[in-house]
DNA sequence: TGTACATCAGTGAACGCGCGTTCACTGATGTAC
DNA sequence: TGTACATCAGTGAACGCGCGTTCACTGATGTAC
């Protein structure tokens, strides 16, 4: 039946955070569109009354969860989103994790439109990482931007290496640490160059 | 029919490669055992002659890609390693990319049996960039042995960042020029800070 | 303000298709005598 | 060295299942008068 105009967008946003949530725990591939709408609260047949296709939901996910993120994120200082970034619940935690290190892998294998999310997402994180560094929300040369992107990459890649090791192992954790030393250095160091 | 041992390890290779191009470009989930045989030149129903189970095949791929990337890179200076990880190359041809960079974050979600084929991939990279830095297999200090993983993090974290931008834009490119010269620096800094 | 009607989100069955895995069968290979 | 037989990798049909998407239907909402 009809539903309010107010429900309607309630109802959508529903099906958006469902995605977003088990889709960084399980991957674009490793969820349906039914396991959604279930967990979600409603029966598969009216997904396409609110996204035209699986790859608009994809799309419309990672926007979501990088916002949601960003909300958490932005004001935080530098050591604080580092150690937040490489820790243990950030790396256990899959279902509210960043987008860029629980579905990087994933969108580069997807349609334009979510990489079109993708990448303003990661626009986000290089401005929150510079206003921590700089009080500034954009760096103020190339060569501070480059910087900055090397610090998100080097996030962003130590986490998924240390997911991706064996539960037990030494290196789950040795990643973590060794990548927080490092980062943390390296912003040292090219603090002092100036 | 049955064939000779020789050839039942050739055919087994041959299905081991032809599912580490795959997966590589397609993911884990994203290529099925039917694909793979026909891809390798076979029908579908010989796989579990082979293998007991789609896992055991993904760990047999994942370690045989690692294995085969040792053995272009191993011995290569520092420079051209970076070079050629943070290239356009890699970055647009999936099928021979490096599996952490291709397949991290899917194996994040995979079996134990894959995370230990992964564990093993990356300790032979963190190897062979310590070799590239100081001629030793092993880093002397824990120190040294952060900064290594800081950096195969960074080439991972980019090479993911910029594979899941769009094709045009300008944020593919960046990324990957940005850390490669954040990499370069960072190697620099701390090369004179001993 | 009240009534008749068009709209459209939610339901659940159904579509064709591909998945991982199993199975009976084939026939060349390797082995026992 | 020759023969009979067990082995087992490759074949292709079949298993149950889940996928993304479509559809006819329902009935509360929103609108036109």
């Amino acid at each position: 039946m009809k539903i309010s105009e107010e429900q309607r967008v309630l109802n959508r946003q529903k099906i958006v955070d469902t995605a977003a949530r088990l889709f960084r725990l399980k991957g674009f591939d490793g969820v349906g569109i039914a396991d959604i709408m279930k967990e979600a609260g409603f029966t598969h047949g009216g997904f396409y009354n609110h996204f035209k296709s699986k790859d608009e939901l994809v799309a419309a996910a990672l926007s979501s969860a990088f916002d949601k993120l960003e909300k958490e994120t932005r004001g935080k200082d530098i050591t604080a989103i580092i150690n937040r970034y490489l820790s243990h619940n950030h790396r256990d935690d899959l279902t509210e994790s960043c987008p860029a290190s629980s579905l990087g892998g994933d969108t580069a294998r997807q349609a334009v439109l979510a990489k079109e999310a993708f990448a303003e997402g990661i626009e986000t994180w290089f401005s929150m990482i510079s206003e921590a560094l700089n009080n500034e929300a954009t760096p103020s040369s190339s060569e501070h931007r480059n910087a900055i992107i090397g610090y998100f990459a080097k996030l962003v890649g130590a986490i998924i290496l240390a997911r991706s090791c064996p539960p037990d192992s030494k290196l789950r954790n040795e990643i973590l640490n060794a990548s927080k030393l490092s980062l943390t250095e390296e912003i040292t160091l090219r603090l002092k160059k100036r």
